[in-house]
DNA sequence: AAGATCCATACCTCGTTGGCTATGAATCTG
DNA sequence: CAGATTCATAGCCAACGAGGTATGGATCTT
């Protein structure tokens, strides 16, 4: 069972993905053939990209006739802060821990 | 060239190389051999890992006799916040978009 | 000095994956 | 209905990467 945060980080480690999700989040809703345009790969490449980063929900479609759209899911990123916030706290309270144990020393 | 992003992303992928960062978030500085014992992988591929995050800009090497101290470094996650950030900026000013067209919809 | 310990590097292997083309299903359009 | 368009899936291949073992350099320890 991959933990929740690797499909995460693994989904953005991709150049490629990153770039049609940094495009989401620019630009908003985008077809397929429109994602597929800037992305400098072939049609079905730009799919299976889009298809990992549903995966990791980051992204949801929509179907509109013969065309797919895609935006970025509501709240994606939010396991990616959390995370981060976490490991910043935990750097950030031992720091604050040698300030106490300096301070300590210092009487 | 590899944005710089790149790296950072792709190095927290792994989870065992994320296992190592967190430990070292959690726990502060470490030797090799104490991040070995519980990594569950050998020391050479333990020692490899710290090299990537290390390359990263995630981790620094302290040197003391025989022994290498690995540690956060100062700032290591500043770029993935800065990220996150300005995805989530753009994300928020499309939705602000929205609702003052929604605004003036209204009217 | 000899052995033990710590770590990094070299080398190999195998699974994963990002790319492609081909194709088919579904939907417009003439 | 026939062709065109949009997208997803399947199959394939080359490259990468994470794991292992073997080994050597450097440093304690006795």
């Amino acid at each position: 069972m991959p933990e929740a945060h690797d499909m995460l980080f693994r989904s953005l480690a991709d150049p490629t993905r990153r770039a049609i999700f940094e495009r989401l989040c620019r630009d908003g809703e985008q077809t397929v053939g429109a994602l597929t345009v800037h992305a400098g790969v072939s049609q079905p490449v730009v799919s299976k990209h889009l298809a990992i980063l549903k995966q990791a929900g980051l992204v949801r479609d929509r179907h509109e006739g013969r065309n797919t759209h895609y935006s970025v899911q509501l709240g994606a990123l939010a396991p990616l802060i959390d995370w981060t916030s976490e490991m910043a706290g935990f750097w950030q309270s031992r720091f604050d821990d040698l300030e106490d144990l300096l301070k300590r020393m210092d009487q």
